[in-house]
DNA sequence: TTGTATGCGTTATCAG
DNA sequence: CTGATAACGCATACAA
């Protein structure tokens, strides 16, 4: 391993001249330029980056938290912060919690040690939760909610859910199913409201029992759609708060002989790529994933450097998708 | 930002006891680590871990490349991975690399500028585009085949994919179509093999006409199933190099009014979750992804630290997992 | 068990 | 434009 002094030796200069060759090469002459190069070249060097991250306090890295990489909403969003990082000479850390609250301080002990410069964190702060961000760390939200402190790049889950329920009010649907998340989850907090807003602007009663809670799992929305097949009177339509959950819901529908869309709707939430490859495919919400992880990304480092934010709170469009799970409610039989 | 000195002043000791403290408790005595501590809390001291790495130059760091991390199976091996990376102390750096071999290059360049210890590789190396890792580095392969070389950890790809088409035979299919990776990819080769040694043990002639080649994505196989959907002769069974095609070749058969299973079945290969809630649920392959991830990095562990490795390669059993898609030929009509 | 002193590879300051 | 040299924070060899 040859090192700055070796690289000096070679090219006949001294050492400040090779770290200035390769760092402000503009400060060189042309001539000393050379030799370094060729030195680098003829002993093999390669800079210690850690060298320069010690001396520099900087370590060039940033630490995405995410409650479970294996969620392809996440990993959209993740792939996206990754490209800009790398564009600008990021590294990124990945911490995936699964939501276990003792591993995400573990990452956020690793910027504390200078080990990342900051965080981008993945999910909604839940209420109870909430992991304690010191405030003298870079961190900025990327999946919030209208709850969500702190720099914070979201979409308006509330008015994205609403237009869901006014599409199917307008299909002529009046009692409409919901899967949603964990009660406490912020996503779900909002989604539920945009839900509840559409039905009063159209007039509908709001319906507890028609509320199922899942946990944004495939498995969760199989097993709370149970809930609905066993109704004397089953709903029309089924707003699942995520796709995943709407994938498992229309597994348990099939299963007792519905037909979607015929028998009954059913939409999600986030436009995963399996959205559109289901049967029938998905009536869904899409999630700018990768606009989302670019943003949140670029909010970091503006962060990091300590540059002035243009503004706290990015709130990006949803694209609302119709596909083939939802059309007009069968007449009452 | 105080470091070990402010301790060390404040617990009225040198900085060698306060570094031991933290490093080698067992060498210093109950009452020094008593002050230690008391002053680390009063100072707020957090140890600077770039130092610290740079002093004992290793970063603690392994990057893992992957071709993208958007897809199912990888993303579950990666958070194998971090799992396990996470327990031993290391951190991972993720590395998509969305194919590119610039990008894969960059975070080689990282290891050897000492920005992280060692490498996984999530792909199967092809001859031509083979990436050039120096062999002075650490690196372990993970999702390999049979001509991938150096440390890795694999399944019997060939194996597996033979099993599944044994049991198709087994229920009466003789005209078996396959929608395959990239021609060249490794994975490709090592399933066609398993397909081929299938066919020639049942007594099957080859038939270059039931091939169809995709890259291993939904849109893919979507596009190659259309090839079978044109013949006269539609095959009764379709294996797909991967659950993806699959998903995306029953969207196909459908919509030329095929149905799946009864008029012709359709397997995958990876059991990425969204095989259990298609409709039908897919007849496929499972990777213990956690244990490949698992493996992988304690192979790398031992990579960096040194020790002898118990074996350069760790072929894991798959397990054949048969769900709805597939049933027995329907009767010539 | 503890303290002193040195060096890890780099960048930055300051003279030349 | 270039060179000598002092940090950066920590770990360790060596001496006590």
């Amino acid at each position: 391993m040859s090192n700055i002094r070796d690289v000096a030796r070679e090219a006949g200069v001294s050492v400040a001249t090779v770290s200035r060759a390769l760092s402000n090469p503009e400060k060189v002459s042309q001539a000393s330029l050379n030799k370094v190069h060729s030195a680098i070249d003829k002993v093999g060097y390669r800079p210690n980056m850690l060298a320069r991250s010690f001396r520099s306090a900087k370590s060039y890295a940033v630490v995405v938290l995410v409650p479970d990489i294996t969620n392809p909403f996440f990993s959209q969003v993740i792939r996206s912060i990754e490209d800009r990082a790398q564009q600008k000479g990021y590294a990124v850390l990945l911490g995936d919690t699964r939501g276990v609250i003792e591993r995400e301080k573990e990452y956020i002990r690793r910027v504390e040690t200078r080990l990342a410069d900051g965080v981008i964190q993945l999910r909604p702060d839940e209420p109870g939760k909430h992991t304690e961000v010191p405030d003298d760390i870079a961190c900025v939200n990327a999946c919030g909610c209208e709850s969500t402190t702190g720099p914070r790049v979201r979409i308006d889950n509330r008015g994205a859910a609403r237009a869901v329920v006014d599409y199917l009010i307008s299909l002529g649907h009046r009692r409409i199913g919901v899967i949603t998340g964990l009660k406490d989850n912020p996503h779900t907090v909002d989604r539920l409201a945009g839900y509840k807003e559409g039905l009063a602007a159209a007039g509908i009663e709001f319906d507890p029992s028609l509320l199922a809670e899942g946990d944004f799992t495939m498995w969760s929305g199989l097993n709370s759609a149970k809930q609905f097949c066993a109704m004397d009177d089953i709903p029309t339509a089924l707003l699942c708060l995520n796709d995943e959950m709407a994938i498992g819901a229309m597994q348990t529908l099939k299963l007792h002989g519905l037909r979607v869309p015929e028998d009954i709707s059913v939409t999600g939430f986030d436009d995963i790529s399996y959205a559109r490859y289901c049967d029938p495919s998905l009536t869904t919400v899409n999630q700018p994933a990768e606009e989302i992880g670019k943003r949140a990304m670029d909010m970091l480092l503006r962060l990091i450097e300590g540059e002035p934010l243009a503004q706290e709170e990015s709130v990006l469009p949803a694209e609302f998708v119709i596909r083939k799970s939802t059309a007009v409610p069968r007449k009452k039989s």
